[in-house]
DNA sequence: AAGCCCATGTAACTGGTTACATGATTCT
DNA sequence: AGAATCATGTAACCAGTTACATGGGCTT
């Protein structure tokens, strides 16, 4: 249930509404952390508040409730962050893809792979400029914030999808092994990257 | 509706029965790319017999049905290759937690950003010995290259967590800021009254 | 007054997980 | 004979998505 915790987590460091939450999640977490809507934040407020964990300390103009952490919810935030991970199911269509590329013919692997690679190699050069962004705004000796951190991450990571797809490629490559076919090659003919 | 795909992918390299494509997901797929359980995959396959997507192509000795993609299955497979991303939300337990960092004090960050650092660096290693295996008992001809290429996203991807997390460690050492605070003008990550 | 953003909610549905259930074959 | 593995299914439940619904306040 990371959907409590990423709420706790928001709220541990600025006390907000529903609405607020929604946008933070959009901004910061969809990225690569974690994604909610509206429709799934309400209700698990109202259950966290049920459970103890978080509160009302403000009511906006509009009738908005201000939510904060109450001691038994930072107490259940720190258990949770030194409890171990137990690592979320997968759900990478992009990685997934990748896997499927056998099944194609070796043209249309390449069409594909070299187009993967470059929509990655795309997203990485939007992030940089994100990051430039994010530095300029933030005045020199000042530590960055947590867009800083979920920027960087995005930018390594599309960079590996991009190296990866690359390398990929390559392996299809020197192996070119016939369409269709379980391969022969691919697994001895790739000894040759970094480590 | 990724799994279909994933499904006729894995079907169109080798058919086999929903045991197998169980087996199959467990080992190469629930690592990166997609999971997904029996009691997934046996109605999904029922329905995509149904479709007309996939079909019975023979029956083991102990009445298992072995599962082999149609023409229209193919094409499908095709289509969905070359179709674009719709990128599925992510559920990334580990960066969720990177990103709640700040919610603890310093001492914490600092004992939980090592931790993940070496748990990471840890399946580096781990992923390393698996490649090496892959690599020396790879016998001419046989079942997958896919198991090299997703040890090696693997390895990529533990390292890029592992390198990160040290680069966030680092960062916040230098920043040093007091435990609790949230620093004003950084990214998204400011303090804002809710209205 | 019209239109947008703020703000909160519920309902229906889909996708995914856990648990329950069964039986055949192979290995020791 | 007993255990492990092969093999398939259903049911109950939970998490997440899409759609429906409403109203106040702010700007133009």
């Amino acid at each position: 249930m990371s959907l409590r915790h990423a709420l706790l987590g928001l709220l541990a460091d600025t006390p907000q509404n529903g609405y607020d939450l929604t946008k933070r999640f959009e901004e910061t977490l969809s990225g690569h952390a974690w994604n909610a809507g509206h429709s799934q934040i309400y209700p698990e407020l109202k259950r966290m508040t049920a459970d103890g964990l978080i509160e009302v300390v403000d009511e906006g103009s509009r009738g908005s409730k201000v939510y904060g952490v109450t001691d038994a919810g930072r107490t259940e935030l720190r258990r949770w962050m030194f409890s171990p991970v137990g690592d979320t199911p997968p759900r990478n269509e992009f990685v997934l893809r990748l896997f499927m590329l056998s099944s194609l013919d070796l043209p249309d692997v390449r069409v594909l792979t070299e187009r993967m690679a470059e929509s990655s190699g795309e997203r990485v050069t939007g992030l940089d400029h994100a990051i430039e962004q994010i530095e300029a705004a933030t005045p020199a000796g000042q530590p960055h914030g947590y867009a800083r951190f979920a920027a960087e991450f995005g930018r390594r990571y599309y960079e590996l999808q991009r190296d990866w797809a690359r390398w990929v490629l390559e392996q299809l490559e020197t192996a070119h092994r016939p369409a269709g076919s379980t391969n022969s090659e691919a697994g001895s003919a790739t000894r040759r990257e970094s480590r």
